[in-house]
DNA sequence: AAAAATAAATTTTTT
DNA sequence: ATTTATTTTT
C-alpha cells in the first residue's frame, strides 16, 4: 500500500516538475532513463561494464527522492564499503544536499546495523565484536586444541593448514548446505572428518557467543535468521523500506539473495549487474542469482544496457573478444560509440624489472603527453605482482597509492592498540584479552588460558582485572601494569563520554602501550608510532568507539596506502596501484595490467571451472580503461616462490591477433 | 611446564 | 615482514 502511495506521489510529480525529468533526459541515455524513472516492482539492470548502471541506480535514488519519497524508505545495498560513499556521494551532488535517513551499505554493514538493535535475541549484546578472518582462526585453532583428544598432530595440522576448516564451514554457511553435503562435494579426503568437522563448528559457534562476537558470515546468516524467525521484526523492515536497490548483483551469494527476497512484495526491488563481471566466487558468489532473477520475479521489467560511455571502440574490441571464450553467459553485444584510439598493447619482457621499466617509462610519457599521474593506474592479479615496480617508482620518486593487498590493519602494531580498545568496549572479548596478555613478558598461553577462565567467572572481565584480585602466578609485573593501564583506560573512557577515540588512544600510547612498542621494535619504533598516530587521526572523525571498531572490521579502504604515500601528500595528484578486485567499478584514462603471465594470471590454483572466473577478472581489468589499454608479461621469474613464470598469459595468447599491437619492452628499455 | 629466542615458511582475490 | 615451527632457557 505504500508503494502504490509512492507511486501516485511519483506519477502527480512527473507532471508537476517538468525540470527535473528534462534533465534525466538529457544526462541519461534511453535505457538509463527507463531504469531511473520505472515504477515497475521490480526491475533488473542487466548492463555491461562502463555503460553507466551504477549512474542509473543513483538517478534513480535521486529520483525517488524527488518524487517526494522519505529517504529513510530506501536501503541502498553495494557491495564494497567504496561504492557505498560513492554512491552517497553522487546522489548528495544530484540533490544539492545528501539526504539525511536514507541507508547505504554494504550487506555486512547493514547487516551489523540491524543486529546491533536485536543482539539479545541471538544471546549477544549489542557492543558485540565483529571477527575479522585471523580472529576467527584463532578461535578455530583453539577449537581444534580443544578436540586434541580425537585428533593427533598430524590431523590437528591438517584442518588448521591454510584456513581449511573455516572454508568448509563458512562455505556452508554461506551456501545452504550442510557440512556433510559440503566435504561429500569438496572436500572428499575428509569424509572420515565429517562428524569432528560438525563438532568443531559448534565449539566455534559457543567461542563466538561467549566472545560477545559475530563473524562475517553471522552478519548476514543472523540478520536472514532474524528475518525468518520472527516475522513482527521482519514486518517492520518491510514497512520501513519501500524501495531496496542492489548493485553488482552478479556478486550476492545465495544468503544475500535471500535477504532480497525478504523485502519482495513490500518494497519495490532494483538491482543491477553483469554476469560477466562476476569476481567473488571464492566468496561463495552465486552467479545463478542475476541468471534467474527473471524467473523468481516474472513480472521484472528486464532494461539492458549495452553502450559502453567509457572506452574506445579498440578496447571494447579486446573485450567483447576475450569473453567470447566464456561459455556460459548471457548474450550480451557491448559496443562503444566513442571516437576510435590506439590499438590496446601487448608487452612481453624479460623479467619483472623489465616490465617495470617499460611501465615506468610508458607512464612518463603519457604524462608528458597531458596526462595527470591520477588518471593512470595499475592493476594486477595478486599484490605480490607490485613489488618491483614499487621499488622503480619510490626510485624515480613516482608518488602512488596503493589498494588492495598488504592490509594496515594486519600490521601487528595496530592490532595491539586495536585490542586495547576491543577490551573497552566489549569486554568478553576473548581475542583482544589474549593479544593484550601475551604483549607481556612473562605472559604466555598456558597463563593467559587461567587468567581468563578465573576472568571470566567472574561476569565482568574488566572490573575483576582493574580490582586486582587476580593474579598470576608468573609475570606478575607484566599483568599488574596491564591491569593498571586498563584502570586508566576505564576511567577515562567513561568520565569522557564524547571524549573521542583518539584521545583514548593517545592513553593507551602514554600508559602502556608505548612502551611496549619500544621494547618490540626497537629499529621501527618511530615508524609504527606514526602508523598508529595516523589511526588516532581516522579515529578523531568517529563519535563512539563502538562506530570506529566497526567500520574498521567492515572497511579497510580507510588505511590503506601507507608511508610512502605520506612523504607524496595525500590527496595530490598519484598514481594507482590495485588488485583487480578492488578497481571494480572505477577507471582511468590509461589502464596498465601487469603480471599476465600463465601460472600468475590465471592463477595456478585455480581449476578449470575457475578458468571462467580468472577471464571474466582479465573482462574487468581491461574494461577500466578509457583510452589507452598496455597488457604485460614476462617470462623469467626473479623470485624463488614466482617459478614456474610459464610464458604469456592464456588469456594474451587467445586473443585474436588484429586486436592489439605487440611489442618487445627490450627494445624500448634498452633501447638506447 | 612455560616462556623466550631462534629458525623456517608462507602470500589470490575481500566483507 | 609476520606468522608458525623448533630449539633453548628459565
Amino acid at each position: 500500500m505504500e508503494t502504490a502511495e509512492n507511486r501516485a506521489f511519483f506519477n502527480q510529480y512527473r507532471e508537476a516538475d517538468e525540470t527535473w525529468l528534462e534533465r534525466l533526459r538529457r544526462e541519461l541515455n534511453e535505457a538509463q532513463f527507463s531504469f531511473a524513472t520505472s515504477d515497475a516492482e521490480v526491475i533488473l539492470g542487466l548492463a555491461g561494464p562502463g555503460s553507466g548502471k551504477t549512474c542509473a541506480l543513483v538517478y534513480r535514488a535521486a529520483h525517488l527522492i524527488k518524487c517526494g519519497v522519505p529517504p529513510q524508505q530506501i536501503l541502498l545495498l553495494t557491495f564494497t564499503n567504496k561504492a557505498a560513499e560513492e554512491m552517497k556521494e553522487r546522489l548528495g551532488r544530484l540533490l544539492a544536499s545528501l539526504p539525511e535517513g536514507l541507508w547505504a551499505g554494504t550487506f555486512h554493514s547493514i547487516g551489523a546495523r540491524i543486529l546491533r538493535r536485536h543482539a539479545e535475541l541471538f544471546r549477544r549484546r549489542s557492543n558485540f565484536t565483529i571477527l575479522d578472518e585471523d580472529d576467527s582462526s584463532s578461535l578455530f585453532k583453539q577449537a581444534v586444541a580443544a578436540l586434541s583428544h580425537v585428533l593427533d598432530e598430524e590431523e590437528r595440522r591438517l584442518f588448521l593448514k591454510r584456513g581449511l576448516l573455516g572454508r568448509i564451514i563458512s562455505r556452508a554457511r554461506n551456501s545452504e548446505m550442510s557440512i556433510r553435503e559440503v566435504i561429500e562435494e569438496e572436500y572428499s579426503f575428509a569424509l572420515d572428518y565429517i562428524p569432528v568437522v560438525e563438532e568443531l563448528a559448534r565449539l566455534y559457534e559457543q567461542k563466538k557467543e561467549e566472545s560477545n562476537a559475530f563473524d562475517f558470515d553471522d552478519l548476514l546468516l543472523r540478520w536472514l535468521e532474524l528475518f525468518q524467525e520472527h516475522p513482527a521484526i521482519r514486518e517492520e523492515y518491510r514497512q520501513r523500506f519501500a524501495h531496496v536497490l542492489v548493485d553488482e548483483f552478479q556478486d550476492t551469494n545465495i544468503v544475500q539473495a535471500r535477504l532480497v527476497d525478504q523485502f519482495a512484495g513490500a518494497a519495490s526491488l532494483c538491482a543491477v549487474g553483469d554476469d560477466a563481471q562476476s569476481i567473488y566466487a571464492f566468496r561463495y558468489a552465486h552467479v545463478g542469482n542475476i541468471l534467474s532473477f527473471p524467473e523468481k520475479y516474472p513480472h521484472a521489467q528486464v532494461i539492458r544496457m549495452e553502450q559502453n560511455y567509457r572506452s574506445t571502440p579498440e578496447i571494447v574490441a579486446l573485450a567483447n573478444a576475450s569473453i567470447a571464450f566464456n561459455r556460459v553467459q548471457l548474450p550480451k553485444k557491448l559496443f562503444s560509440k566513442n571516437p576510435p584510439g590506439e590499438k590496446p598493447v601487448v608487452v612481453g619482457a624479460r623479467n619483472a624489472r623489465e616490465e617495470a621499466l617499460y611501465v615506468l617509462d610508458r607512464i612518463q610519457a603519457l604524462c608528458r603527453g597531458g596526462l595527470s599521474l591520477s588518471d593512470i593506474a595499475v592493476l594486477y592479479r595478486s599484490s605480490y605482482l607490485s613489488t618491483e615496480l614499487e621499488l622503480a617508482l619510490v626510485r624515480q620518486g613516482v608518488p602512488y597509492r596503493t589498494y588492495g593487498g598488504v592490509k594496515f590493519l594486519q600490521k601487528s602494531h595496530i592490532k595491539d592498540v586495536l585490542a586495547y580498545l576491543k577490551v573497552l568496549h566489549n569486554p568478553a572479548d576473548a581475542e583482544a584479552w589474549r593479544r593484550l596478555v601475551l604483549l607481556h613478558p612473562g605472559l604466555g598461553p598456558a597463563t593467559f588460558e587461567r587468567l581468563w577462565s578465573a576472568l571470566r567467572e567472574s561476569g565482568n572481565p574488566l572490573g575483576a582485572a582493574i580490582s586486582g584480585k587476580y593474579a598470576p602466578a608468573r609475570g606478575k609485573e607484566g599483568w599488574a601494569s596491564l591491569c593498571r593501564a586498563l584502570a586508566e583506560l576505564h576511567a577515562h573512557a567513561d568520565a569522557g563520554g564524547g571524549e573521542g577515540v583518539d584521545s583514548l588512544i593517545k592513553l593507551i600510547l602514554d600508559c602502556s602501550y608505548g612502551q611496549i612498542l619500544r621494547r618490540n621494535y626497537p629499529d621501527q619504533y618511530e615508524e609504527r608510532m606514526r602508523g598508529i598516530e595516523r589511526l588516532a587521526e581516522n579515529a578523531s572523525r568517529y563519535g563512539s568507539l563502538g562506530a570506529f571498531l566497526e567500520s574498521l572490521a567492515l572497511d579497510d579502504s580507510l588505511f590503506e596506502g601507507d608511508s610512502e604515500e605520506e612523504a607524496a601528500g595525500s590527496g595530490s595528484d598519484c598514481l594507482t596501484l590495485s588488485t583487480i578486485h578492488s578497481a571494480k567499478g572505477k577507471e582511468w584514462e590509461a589502464v596498465f595490467v601487469i603480471g599476465l603471465n600463465e601460472g600468475s594470471f590465471p592463477s595456478r590454483r585455480s581449476e578449470d571451472q575457475d578458468l571462467a572466473e580468472e577471464r571474466r577478472l582479465f573482462y574487468v581489468a581491461v574494461t577500466r580503461a578509457k583510452r589507452h589499454l598496455y597488457l604485460s608479461t614476462y617470462w623469467e621469474s626473479s623470485r624463488g616462490y614466482d617459478l614456474l613464470a610459464g610464458g604469456p598469459s592464456l588469456f594474451l595468447k587467445e586473443l585474436p591477433r588484429e586486436c592489439f599491437t605487440p611489442v618487445l619492452a627490450e627494445e624500448a628499455v634498452w633501447g638506447f
